[in-house]
Order: C-alpha cells, then sequence, then structure tokens
DNA sequence: ACAAAAGTGTTAGCCTTACACCCATGA
DNA sequence: TCATGGGTGTAAGGCTAACACTTTTGT
C-alpha cells in the first residue's frame, strides 16, 4: 500500500527517497461563506501555529501534480481551480523552530540534515473551492484544518501570513481578467451572491444596478431558474456559468 | 578571490557545498531595438544548442539577490527590472543530454549523481533593460551571449522555448497594468518610440493620435527637450519616465 | 398595504476611436 | 514648397456611475 500521506513512522530516509529535497509547496485555498473569504489552515498538535497546507513534490511527478494531490488531499476535491502564484526564496524563511517542536512532540528526531530542517524554497499556490462542497480534512501531523476567515487570521508559522497576502492581491488582479470568482461560488447563485463576493475579495462596494448589467453584458452567465427563497421581496433569478 | 562565474574548474563537490540543489533560476532578459523584441540567448561551445542565461541560488542567498546577480554577470547592469513570473517544474524538463554534451567537451566528469545531472525545477524571472546601456557577456561555459530577435529564435534546448512564451505573455500583461515599458528604453524618448515598442510587444498597431493622448493622460511622462533629429519633419519632443 | 430586494430605463460623464487639420523641419 | 512625421481639435460610440422607477414576494 502507498503511503500518501505523511506519517509519523516516516524516517528521514523516506522522505529523501521519496521527495525533491529543499522545495515545498503551500497551498491558500480560499472559500466563500456567509459573505466572508475565508482560508482553509492547520493547526499542528501541541503547538499554537496555524500553518498553510503545504506538501513535497513527488521525484517522479510534475509540480502542478503535486498541488492537486496536496489539495485533493485536505479538500476531498478533485479538479480544483488552482494557479501558481509566487515562489518565495528568501534565506529568511528558514525558521526550523517549528519543524523542531514538531518533530520533536511527534517522536522524530531533528537529526541535524534532517530533510525537514534544510532550507526550502515554497511554490506558492492558490485555489478556489466551493465552500459547500470542500471537506476540511487533517493530515497526520495536524490536530485540525479549518477555515478561518481572511480578516481574522491567527498568528501563523514562517512567512505564511505574506503569502496568504501575495495569493490575496493576484487573486484581486485575476478576478475581473480571468474571471475567477465563479469557482468560489456552488454551481447556481444569484447576482447578489456574485456582488458580495466581488465586494468581499475587493474590499470595495459597488452600485447595484451597475453590477449587474456589467456582468450580464459579458455573457458569461445563463439563467437557469427562479429563486423561491420565501424572503419577503422579489424572487431573484438563478444564474449559472456558462463556458461557451 | 570569490568564484562568482561557473569555471571550467569546478567540481562535483563545489557545486554541491555552493548552491542549493534541484533549483535553477532562468532569466529572459528583453531589449528593445531597432524596432525589435530581443532576447538575450547563450550559445554554448561545440554544440548548436542555445540557451537562456540562467544559474543556481547559493546556499546564503535569496533567490532574487540570486536573479539580480546572475543578471548583472550577463549584461553588466545592477538595478535591472525584474520579475518572477512562472516557476517551471515538469518532470519532462530533466533532460540531461545536454549538460552531458557540454560536461564531456568541457572536461568534466558526468558522474552519475552530478549536480548538474538531477533533476531540476527553475524559477523564471524575465528582466527590461535598455539595450543601448547593456553589455552582453559571455560565461566560461559558453561561447557567446547575444541579442536574438524574439522573431527568429534559433533551436533552443529543454523547455527554454516555452519559458521564452510564457515571459512573453507575462510582459504583455504586465505592460499596461505596471507599466513597465519604459524600462526597455533610453532614459529620454519620444513618444513615437514608446509607440512602436508598444506595438512590438503587443503585435499590434496603436492610432497614433490614440497613443498619444492615452499615454500623456496617465501623468507619468515628463517633457524634457526638443529633438532635433536632422529628418525632415518636426522635430517630436522628448520624454522622460516620471515616478512621481 | 407595506417593506425589502430584484430588475429595468434613462441620463451624464469619461475614455477610446476615428479622422481632420495645423506645425515644424530638411531636402 | 513639398513631403514627412509630430501635435492638437473635435465628434461619435461604448462603458460605467448615478438615480428614478417598476416588479415581486411575505408579513
Amino acid at each position: 500500500m502507498k503511503k500518501h500521506l505523511i506519517t509519523t513512522e516516516w524516517n528521514e530516509d523516506d522522505f529523501n527517497r521519496m521527495f525533491l529535497p529543499g522545495i515545498a509547496i503551500d497551498a491558500v485555498i480560499f472559500g466563500f461563506h456567509d459573505q466572508r473569504l475565508m482560508v482553509l489552515l492547520l493547526q499542528y498538535k501541541n503547538t499554537n501555529a496555524f500553518a498553510l497546507p503545504g506538501g513535497f513534490i513527488m521525484k517522479h511527478e510534475n509540480g502542478n501534480d503535486a498541488a492537486q494531490r496536496i489539495l485533493k488531499d485536505r479538500t476531498g476535491l478533485s479538479n480544483i481551480y488552482l494557479e501558481q502564484f509566487y515562489t518565495f526564496a528568501d534565506i529568511s524563511r528558514h525558521d526550523t523552530s517549528f519543524f523542531k517542536k514538531i518533530m520533536k512532540a511527534r517522536g522524530m528526531k531533528p537529526t541535524k540534515n534532517h530533510f525537514l530542517l534544510n532550507r526550502f524554497i515554497s511554490i506558492g499556490y492558490y485555489a478556489l473551492v466551493d465552500f459547500t462542497k470542500a471537506v476540511p480534512t487533517t493530515d497526520l501531523l495536524a490536530d485540525e484544518c479549518k477555515w478561518h476567515d481572511l480578516k481574522e487570521l491567527p498568528p501563523l508559522i514562517q512567512d505564511h501570513q505574506q503569502i496568504i497576502q501575495k495569493a490575496l492581491s493576484t487573486l484581486r488582479q485575476d478576478l475581473d481578467i480571468k474571471l475567477v470568482g465563479f469557482n468560489l461560488l456552488p454551481e447556481t447563485f444569484t447576482i447578489g451572491d456574485l456582488q458580495n463576493l466581488y465586494e468581499t475579495i475587493l474590499d470595495t462596494k459597488f452600485l447595484r444596478t451597475s453590477f449587474q448589467r456589467k456582468i450580464l453584458n459579458l455573457g458569461i452567465l445563463k439563467m437557469v431558474d427562479k429563486k423561491m427563497t420565501g424572503a419577503a421581496h422579489k424572487a431573484p433569478y438563478l444564474y449559472k456559468f456558462s463556458t461557451k
């Protein structure tokens, strides 16, 4: 049976045999819920530190495939919208205190040249997932894997705060050009939902009427059906993203 | 005396001691000359293969600093406009035939696990330089370092063709947003020069009068002086990029 | 009926396109 | 003076901001 997840049973040789050394992948997984932009974070056992989900590239594996694998492991989803946005390669990233703590707590030996304690560069990917479909899944080193409001992030290890910041600014740039926002919504949604999403991500307000026309004039939405929310107002139309 | 360039005297241990393994930097250095967008390429001795200038990250060096160092080595210029655009991490990149050929020709032993023959991921940077100021400089492994017309590229090693393509498409996106085009021109230039540059990079034509107004309305150009070309027409104004 | 949110119509302003016209210079 | 390219003026069209108005639903 293949070991797909990092387990506490792994020793130094396992890492060295399986993965490219010195190269990590960090994933900023965005979800949208309750008018808030959320990020998936891991909390490690016996620490107060939170971290982005990440992993390594197997010796026979493409970088992008590794990113998809990591995302599948943490969310259960395949074919996720994924975008590589930056590679972080400063020496100041090289902070081993966190990994040492974890390794000790897990009974792994922090030997001097251990795979995990070397300098790493990290390839940053951001992912957009349907919050209602993703199932946050812990790995064996972590305590929990949970959504966090982007506006109320806990303390993060290493440079993960900056990685999230850069992911967000890339997402903001891509939002209008690549029209990626739909990946954060369920299959059908109202224009109001979409406007909330845009306003949250870009941290601005749009005029309702102008936004509606702008989006519909793009010609990429298909009307699906009426929504009967039971709310005390006119039921909005539901739309679907149309690739055509 | 520090060894700043890769020399033929280096042995395997030198590489392993100095550089991060498995991580390369490739630089797509753009220049503009004679209405053409040019790229700096190295040709290696005793081969027909051309390659992008590149290098490795020293163990105590930031990734971005390594890129600046590589650019300084190939162009003589410091403080170059530099932008990281993508990290290439496919397995299919791992093509050792080229390096083996060079190493043999240079009298280096292509041992099985030689630093240069392992799988590499490559961090791609693009640079914009003033063609009139850059001094293409060969390294010791290469035969020559020369500008090549982007439209008439020679055969390139590995995936360097795709790297250039991705650099170009990123440059095209950045051109309007980040207003980086000025880095390709001398300190002072005419609107006509700038229009030629834009038309070449984006491979489109603009209306002369509209382009003029669009650029000037950005408020980032400062008029400097009259140009006396000696050409048989009205002398155009010279402009300077104004950071303010 | 009324409040609340969705949808549509209309006008003004801005930017770009398109083209006409004037300006300066050297042959 | 004439050809050539640079600079400005002006009108049409498209997009967005702003706001008024209508439509639909549950209380």
